[in-house]
DNA sequence: CAGGCTTCTCAGCCGCCTCTCAGGCAGGGT
DNA sequence: ACCCTGCCTGAGAGGCGGCTGAGAAGCCTG
């Protein structure tokens, strides 16, 4: 598995390569945004760990460009929790998964492993789960041929849940992913479930959006 | 999930050792490097939290050494800021994960937590026994291709069992490793286990979940 | 600045899950 | 055969997880 890890601070770029390299991924690195554009552009990875405070070209516009060359490769965001740039721009511009410094570096390694399972690359520019529908790109969200109308928040969740369709995911799992948080009352995570639930469920029908008790909430679907 | 905490500020650890154990952790501590050394060799731990500035033997040489005896059981540093050592060193001694003090409590939790996942995603994904399958990570269980709902404690109940399958295990170890307690009335695992027959047997078939009467019980199965 | 929308907190309710208890049953030893 | 001990199980209490309506605070827009 090949990782392309952009990210100026030497030390720390050093640090993510040889812990990486003990994983078992072949690691490159790039220290500034324009080396990092021209690797990911040529380099056939499996991943791309991109922080957002470069030298010449910021993560932000590297990501941004790389999609607009429909460039799919799986990104992972890094940024400063009190940086320009938050999580709803990172995942707004394409990245896959988003993390903020000071990050976890198990946490690091575990959403590459994920990244990498969900077999990101060529991503579908519509995500499925049964009859519904997302699309990343156009923040639309249909039910069959009836669309949709999420808040950001409520389309955040959705997007989480129908890329992990037909798995349980803990609302532990929902807090980091989609609240960017772990200290934040889960309660928040029921009362959005509660308002998707309103807006996607067809009455009469069998809920998409299941509860397992004392686990968390599974999506259900087919479609990928 | 049995952790070591080895710190020698007693407050903190005393602290820590509260904290946990209301997560449902079972909690050691050790107050130096040699005692944390000598615990971690011995003591069979889930993960270990391992302060840097310690008497006698430094976290940092504790780390180095279990890793040299062949010792990977997950290691968590902690940190002062201003210390001298960071996070790349932490990363270089085969640590897994790096906290810098002072640090939230929910934060060292959840990093834990996510080490212990990522020990869990070492295992094979779907456990067998007989024609039972049990899913970790989608919590699901089937006999053959019909599905069967478990309650959380029966789930747990079912997923130690089936990772001991054919091996007979005793009340009490159930106790401990299910229910994390060693002073409850035994009854309840008897109740469980009843629970379970009347979801996973099959009438008029050989029961799967067989009582070795005064030793425990054994869940008969030729899968892996 | 007003109005509407979104996000999040809070408190109350409901129902499932968990655990206890007591009585009955079965195995094994004498 | 009898008893003792270990195991099973039905009933029920209590707690806790999850759901929801109400409303406050923040934010953008006109």
């Amino acid at each position: 598995m090949r990782v392309l890890v952009v990210e100026d601070e030497r030390r720390m770029a050093a640090a993510l390569q040889r812990g990486l390299q003990a994983e078992g991924f072949a690691v490159d690195l790039a220290h500034d945004g324009e080396d990092g554009l021209h690797q990911a552009r040529h380099g056939e990875y499996d991943v791309v760990v991109l922080d957002i405070m470069l030298p010449r070209i910021s993560g932000y516009n590297v990501c941004k460009q790389l999609r607009a060359e429909e460039n799919w490769v799986p990104i992972l965001m890094l940024s400063a929790k009190d940086g320009e740039y938050d999580m709803a721009d990172g995942l707004d511009l394409g990245a896959d998964d988003y993390l903020t410094k000071p990050f976890s570096y198990v946490v690091l390694v575990a959403r590459l492993r994920a990244l990498l399972r969900r077999g990101a690359n060529r991503r579908p520019s519509v995500l499925r789960a049964g009859d519904l529908a997302l699309d990343p790109a156009r923040r639309r969200v249909t039910r069959g041929e009836t669309p949709i109308e999420l808040t950001p928040r409520e389309f955040a969740l959705l997007e989480f849940l129908i890329r992990h369709h037909d798995e349980v995911v803990s609302k532990t799992e929902i807090l980091e992913h989609v609240w960017d948080t772990f200290d934040t009352d889960p309660n928040v995570v029921e009362v959005y479930v509660g308002y998707l639930r309103r807006k996607i469920d067809v009455p009469f029908s069998r809920n998409a959006l299941q509860t397992v008790r004392g686990a968390g909430y599974r999506l259900a679907g087919d479609g990928g």
